[in-house]
Order: structure tokens, then sequence, then C-alpha cells
DNA sequence: AATACCAGCAACCGCGTAAGT
DNA sequence: TACTTACGCGGTTGCTGGTAT
């Protein structure tokens, strides 16, 4: 059975916004708002998109005061620690970060946020562990198609039940970046 | 110059839940 | 109260451009 589509999707094109379509969906949110109803609003404005795609390019993109990239270190450190205390809540996160999207701070979290607060947590273990093994066949039996690492040796201690360490690995690692040297 | 690989990012999918009937 | 519908969110996918071989 499954779940109702939420529209209909032979009918519907995917894929990236065309310029055209965003100056239509933006000139018409501008003007009437949304109507507190995503699923009609692409028919009334003659668009062929899934209601809830108009809701995404509008939120991430086409809003006024959207911020692309750029993160500063001072970001960087509030993604870090609100991660650390309430886990991939990236609306929550993003409602502390004027400007930025759940999308935005989610894809820099996965893409490079992860990896350098890893990094510098490696560091560390190898300048408190010297002499000890540095990369190990777990390390990359644990790094996705993607190389991002995965497994026990970088859950996020929201999410992961199993693991005690994790906890206290995040915060090991997050401090180690947010407070000066 | 051609090909393979990788990283970054935009967009989609499906679930949980709030709101409406 | 039970059911339906739409919204919002987080996880995931797939495209694109850059870099390495």
């Amino acid at each position: 059975m499954g779940r109702a589509p939420c529209c209909d999707k032979a009918n519907v094109k995917k894929g990236p916004w065309s310029p055209e379509e965003d100056t239509k969906l933006k000139s018409y949110i501008e003007q009437h708002g949304t109507g507190g109803n995503w699923i009609a609003l692409p028919q009334k404005i003659g668009l062929k998109r899934c209601g809830k795609s108009c809701r995404l390019r509008w939120l991430n993109y086409l809003r006024p005061n959207i911020k692309h990239g750029g993160f500063s270190e001072e970001e960087d450190n509030i993604i870090c620690s609100l991660y650390i205390s309430i886990g991939s809540r990236w609306s929550i996160i993003a409602a502390q970060l004027p400007g930025r999207t759940d999308n935005d701070i989610k894809n820099y979290w996965n893409t490079r946020l992860k990896k350098k607060l890893l990094g510098k947590q490696r560091k560390d273990q190898q300048h408190t562990r010297r002499g000890s093994k540095q990369i190990t066949k777990r390390d990359i039996i644990n790094q996705d198609s993607r190389g991002s690492l995965i497994g026990p040796s970088f859950h996020s201690p929201y999410t992961c039940h199993h693991h005690h360490l994790c906890r206290s690995q995040f915060k090991e690692a997050s401090l180690s970046m947010t407070t000066p040297r």
C-alpha cells in the first residue's frame, strides 16, 4: 500500500528550478503570500511543480535575507555546540543563525564541518597518544562511498544509544574546537 | 586530452505530527 | 474520538564542477 502521494507525480516537473519558475513563485508569494496551502499554490500560478517542492524552493532560496555559504568561525562554533547538545535538529539550529536555512546547515555539517571537527579530534588524539597507530583498517571500512566517516567512530550521540563513548567523543572534539588557542 | 574520482550542494522522499473535519 | 490531509523535518540521492591520474 504505502503512503498516498502528495501530488500527481506524472504531471509534476522534477529537478532544478529554472529562473522563470523562480520568478513566478517569488512574485506570487511576495504579492499574495503562500495562502496557507502549498499544495494548491503551484496550480494557482501555473507551475508544474509539487507543493512541497515550491515550499522548499521558497524557504531555502527565494525567501528574502537568505545567506549562502561563507560560514564564519563563530557560526561553526554555534553549529557544533548545538549539534552536541541537541543532535541533528537542523531547524532548531538554523533558528539560532539568522539567514541560514536548515538545509544549508545540514549540507555544511555533512560535507565540511563534520570532517573539520573529526580532523581536529584526530589531531588531538595523536597528540595525546603519541606513537599510537594513526589510521586503522576499521577507519577505512567505516568510510562510506562519499568518503565521509560513518559507524561507531562518529555517531551522533543522540541517535546512537549503544556507544557510551560517542557523547564524550563529541564533547571532547567540540571543546577542543570551540576553545580559543 | 580523456577519463575517473571526489566534494559540494540542490532537491527529493517518506515519516511523524499538528490541524481540521 | 477517529480519520484525513497537509506541513515540516531529517535523511538520502543524484547532478555538476573541480581535481587527480
